[in-house]
Order: C-alpha cells, then sequence, then structure tokens
DNA sequence: GCCGTTTTCGGCCCGACTGTTTTCAGTCG
C-alpha cells in the first residue's frame, strides 16, 4: 500500500470508531496519523517502515505503527477488517445528511435500526423521528430536507458561477457601513475549478446588523445559521454561503486560515511552530505559555502589528504566497528561498486564440469578434473556426475556410479595427491522427489548434498515439483541450498526458490552457511542471461568442494556479513577437 | 491513541450555533 491508501485507512478507522461511540481523542490520534502519514515522503515512510522508526513521528505511537507497518508490507489490516464487520456498512453513509452526526445516528441505530439512508427518509417521513429522545420536528424536517437536497445541492459548482454569485454579494457587504473589511476566502479565493461553498471574511465590531443583511440578502433561500459571528445560507442556485465576522485587529489571521487550502495551512502551522509560534484563525501567539490562542490573541490583540498577509508571511520568513498557489505542493519551500513565480496577470495577455464565429458553430460573426476583442484592449485576435469532420458544429470545408481567409485578410487590410485577426483553424484529430484538412490547405493559414472532437472511447494507448500523430504534423500549431474533459459532467478521455506533454515540446506545439469556465485543460496540476520543462502555454477562451472572450479570466486563474509566468505563455507576447514566432516555427520544420 | 513527565496516569482543542432542553448535548468547521 502506498501512504495515500495508508492515509484513507486510517481516516477510515477514525470515522468507524465515531460510530462507535469510541473516546474522541483516540479518534482524532487516527485522524491526525492520517494527515501525517500523508505529509511524510513515500521514500520516509520506507525508510521508517525498514528501520522501525515510525513512532519517532510526534503523532504517531506504538500502535499506529505497528498499524502503519501491517498496512504496507501486507496490504490489509485485520483491525480495520473486524472493525468494519462490526458495523452496519450504510450508517457511514447517515454522515452525509447534514445535522446527523455519529451520536444521533448510533440512537437512531439502537432505536429505530436504521442503518441506511432509505430506511431514516422513511422513518422521517413516517414521522417516527420527532417522537426520539433527543430530536424533535425541526430534527425531522431537517433530515427530510437534507436527504432530498443531497443530489441538488451536494456537489460542487463551477469557479465561473461561484464567483458570479459572490462577486454583488461581496460589493453589498462592503458597502455597509459597519464593514471595515470583507474578502471572499475558500475555494474560491484559490481559483480552484471548482467551488464546493462560498465563504465571505468580514472585519467589523458591530456584527449583528452585518449579519442580519446577510441572512436576508434577495437570493438567500433558506438560512441554516444566524449569530454574531457566523451565518451559513443556501443560495437560489444552490449554494452554500457562510460568512464570518470577526473583529479587525483578528481579519488577516482569520482570512488566511479561512483561505486554506488545508494542506497549506498544517505546513504554515508547523513552520510557525518552529519558531514558537502557534498559528490560528485567532492570530499568531507564542506557543508557549497558559491559555487558549483565543485568549493568547485577545490579550494581545489591538498590539498586533500584522494587518496584511504580506506582513502574516513575512512574520515567518516568507514571501507573499498568492493564494492561488496555497495548496501545500511546494508553496512555501519556494516562498522562503525568494523562489516564487512573478505569476502571470490578466493585463499581461496581448491576444487570443481559438475563437469561433457564426461561420462554424459561434453566434456572434467575426466582425462582432473583432469589435469585442478591441473594446477589452487585446492586439490580436485568432479565428479557429471547426473542420469540415465536426458537422454537427457546421464545420468548414476547404472552399468555405479560404473564404474566410480572404475576407479575414480584407478585414486587416481595412484598417477598420485596432485588433489585428489571424486567420486560423481548430482542425479534427482524426481517429487515426490523420488531420481533417491536407498541409497544402493547413500552409495558408497563420496557425491550428488541433483537437479531438469524435471517438473519446479508444484505448489510452490509441489516443495518445493518435494525438501524438497530430502533434508531429508540421502544420500544428497548437494542441486544444488536452484531455476534452467536461467539468463536472464528463471525464475527460483516457491520455496519457506526460507523453503528449513530451511530443509537444519535442516538436514545438503550443498546448492551450482552455479558458473554458467548464474545461480549464490542461489541467494545472501538470503545467508547472512541463513549463519548467520548456512547454509553451496558450491561454485560450474557446469563445463561442463576444461575452466568451471574458474567458480569458478564468484561464488566467488557472494559470496562475500553475506558477505560469508571462515567459511562459505565448498569449503575453506582442503582435510583432507572435508574428515572427509563427514564421520562424514555419520555416523551422 | 499519544504525549510527557513533577513517569505509568491524566489531559488532550474549541468556539459557535441549533434544537431540545430548562442548563445542555450534538453537530460543524
Amino acid at each position: 500500500m502506498n501512504k495515500t491508501e495508508i492515509a484513507a485507512v486510517l481516516t477510515e478507522i477514525g470515522t468507524l470508531l465515531e460510530l462507535k461511540g469510541e473516546n474522541p481523542f483516540k479518534i482524532r490520534a487516527y485522524q491526525t496519523g492520517s494527515r501525517l502519514i500523508e505529509a511524510l515522503s513515500e521514500d520516509e515512510i520506507v525508510e521508517r517502515v525498514k528501520a522501525g522508526t515510525l513512532d519517532e513521528v510526534k503523532g504517531v505511537g506504538e500502535a499506529l505503527a505497528q498499524k502503519i507497518t501491517e498496512l504496507y508490507t501486507n496490504g490489509r489490516l485485520e483491525f480495520l477488517e473486524k472493525l468494519r464487520s462490526s458495523i452496519p456498512a450504510g450508517l457511514v453513509d447517515l454522515l452525509q445528511i447534514p445535522g446527523v452526526g455519529p451520536k444521533k445516528i448510533r440512537a437512531l441505530n439502537e432505536k429505530l435500526g436504521i442503518d441506511s439512508i432509505a430506511k431514516l427518509q422513511e422513518a422521517a417521513l413516517a414521522g417516527k423521528i420527532a417522537a426520539l429522545d433527543g430530536f424533535g420536528e425541526k430534527s425531522q424536517e431537517k433530515i427530510i430536507e437534507g436527504i432530498r437536497n443531497r443530489e441538488k445541492y451536494g456537489r460542487r459548482h463551477l469557479w465561473i458561477d461561484a464567483w458570479e454569485v459572490a462577486e454583488p454579494l461581496l460589493a453589498g457587504l462592503r458597502q455597509l457601513p459597519q464593514v471595515q473589511r470583507a474578502e471572499h476566502a475558500g475555494s474560491l479565493r484559490r481559483r480552484m475549478e471548482t467551488v464546493g461553498d462560498l465563504d465571505f471574511l468580514v472585519a467589523t465590531n458591530d456584527p449583528k446588523p452585518v449579519a442580519d443583511w446577510f441572512v436576508q440578502w434577495a437570493d438567500v433561500k433558506e438560512v441554516t445559521a444566524h449569530g454574531e459571528t457566523k451565518a451559513s445560507v443556501r443560495l437560489a442556485s444552490g449554494i452554500q454561503a457562510d460568512l464570518r465576522l470577526v473583529p479587525p485587529e483578528q481579519f488577516v489571521f482569520a482570512l488566511h486560515h479561512f483561505t486554506g487550502s488545508k494542506d497549506h495551512n498544517v505546513q504554515m502551522r508547523h513552520r510557525a511552530l518552529g519558531q514558537g509560534l502557534s498559528m490560528s484563525e485567532w492570530g499568531l501567539v507564542p506557543a508557549e505559555g497558559e491559555g487558549t490562542a483565543k485568549q493568547k490573541a485577545e490579550e494581545r490583540g489591538r498590539k498586533t502589528d500584522i494587518q496584511t498577509e504580506e506582513q502574516l508571511f513575512k512574520k515567518l520568513g516568507l514571501d507573499f504566497i498568492p493564494p492561488e498557489l496555497r495548496e501545500g505542493l511546494g508553496e512555501i519551500e519556494a516562498a522562503e528561498k525568494g523562489g516564487l513565480p512573478r505569476l502571470v496577470e490578466e493585463s499581461d495577455i496581448r491576444g487570443v486564440f481559438h475563437n469561433h464565429t457564426t461561420a462554424s458553430d459561434g453566434h456572434n460573426t467575426l466582425e462582432e469578434m473583432t469589435a469585442a476583442a478591441e473594446v477589452l484592449g487585446l492586439a490580436y485576435l485568432g479565428i479557429a473556426d471547426h473542420s469540415k469532420s465536426s458537422v454537427q458544429a457546421r464545420g468548414l470545408d476547404e472552399t468555405r475556410l479560404a473564404e474566410q481567409v480572404a475576407t479575414i485578410k480584407r478585414l486587416n487590410a481595412s484598417g477598420k479595427f485596432k485588433t489585428f485577426v489571424f486567420t486560423g483553424t481548430e482542425c479534427d484529430i482524426l481517429p487515426d491522427g490523420r488531420l481533417d484538412f491536407s498541409d497544402e490547405v493547413l500552409a495558408t493559414l497563420d496557425y491550428a489548434v488541433v483537437s479531438v472532437h469524435s471517438v473519446f472511447k479508444q484505448s489510452v494507448e490509441d489516443m495518445t498515439r493518435r494525438i501524438i500523430r497530430a502533434i508531429e504534423n508540421p502544420h500544428a500549431t497548437m494542441l486544444g483541450h488536452l484531455t476534452g474533459r467536461l467539468l463536472l459532467q464528463r471525464e475527460g478521455y483516457a491520455v496519457e498526458i506526460e507523453k503528449i506533454i513530451d511530443a509537444a515540446i519535442a516538436n514545438r506545439v503550443v498546448i492551450e490552457l482552455n479558458a473554458s469556465p467548464w474545461r480549464l485543460d490542461m489541467d494545472w496540476r501538470h503545467w508547472r511542471k512541463a513549463a519548467e520543462r520548456g512547454l509553451l502555454c496558450s491561454i485560450n477562451p474557446d469563445a463561442h461568442d463576444t461575452a466568451g472572450l471574458g474567458h480569458l479570466r478564468t484561464g488566467v486563474g488557472a494559470a496562475r494556479k500553475a506558477w505560469l509566468t508571462p515567459e511562459n505563455i505565448l498569449t503575453a507576447r506582442s503582435l510583432p513577437e507572435v508574428k515572427q514566432w509563427f514564421l520562424e516555427r514555419k520555416a523551422g520544420r
């Protein structure tokens, strides 16, 4: 078993012990054990298992060391198997229902024999829950509602959808006279491609009116909590939003804490401890001495000299880490050495490739798209309508493509727009890896995005071979949406990404970061290493209308998350530079 | 289950909210 699997087992043990009503501290020991294992390197675990020194890790004792060793060596654990068989399997599922925790699950199981969500629903609808000790009408209602909404609301949301809901709320909070500072936090601030719920953080000395305003926001469908320091609501779109209200002197610590990620925070706290400091949402206080972190923070309270996240990082000897990078993936080490990248910003982007018009499946004409690009201040716009095999998207054949090229040349010559238009195509990669247009046709264009749009179900070997063959075509300039995934809807096709990256670098082919909010493909997790090895990125909106050009923002967010700098990005280059790059590339192949 | 030590037991993280209770338990983060 590898470390991720071992960590998962320890977490599962913790959950099962919870359901058994075990000592909470024992449960926590397994949970921390899981986290600790996850944080160790695979090599260190191997070494420690062999040397029998696992219990030297603080937080891992004799019992956990023995279990981890057994898992590592045998791949199974008798203790876990016994534990599993002692608890009805469905009880774990019941934890998914909001408001229902281990204690209530045990009561439900003992008194009503409930061991599945289905049985829980049945009992609640029959009115049997409200009659139990410790439960009431409201608990029963909440359970019914929770089960009903599980599918509907339990899912995550596209970053852009969350952003569009969050922005007006944040603006509203900032306008309140009692609010000194307001920010959103969580995965939205970190620009994760999907967001679970919204976190808002407010600095105020008068929280009540702010919380009252929040729960009365027009979009609120249901209020799930409403207090002086925290309020939670369910919005019409199904997104849950949490508001936390803190005194101004605590704001920056809470902002950092609730921005996360969890892994980043764990590493930061660890670092703070190394300097004799205890770090939490309350503040940064000496780890030694009496009292809780909160008390200590309150004692020092208004005296804190840390007002910004920059100052907070600096206090721990670190450069400022942008929220996008806070994933616990080496950003702290880099910040320590002054090695963080100068991340790309929206203002660095000079142009966009891969955009559609009414010629294929776009909704705006060439001129409308060009006008919109001009308004955005873009120096160039690359058109890339679909090729003939994409019949469903009214793909262009050779004749229509030639007409479009002529039209674009006339448009550029007319001087009507400041934005220069590049001629291109989004050329289908056929199932065998050939391209949908001949070399002669492709040679008439400034560039070609090559993409897979059909036969997704090939084996991973075939798909990888198919895409590499397309990349090796001298007329392929960029690879479109590498995996074809649609976030929250469809998995990408099976493909060996590393091999594709190798081929792209070897053939000087750009890989696009498709900026469409439901694609963000190639994924940010692959970019950092690929860019270090010399892969060039193009942030492509894949716009199908003028509004779609605005997807640039989502793309830049993903690029920042991927540690990309302007130097890694073709579309951060000026128009003359890009023209030159296309020329050199054609000449060089 | 882990840790630490004034060393073999006692303490461990806690604040806020809701609901069901009437002084608190359970859940959540």
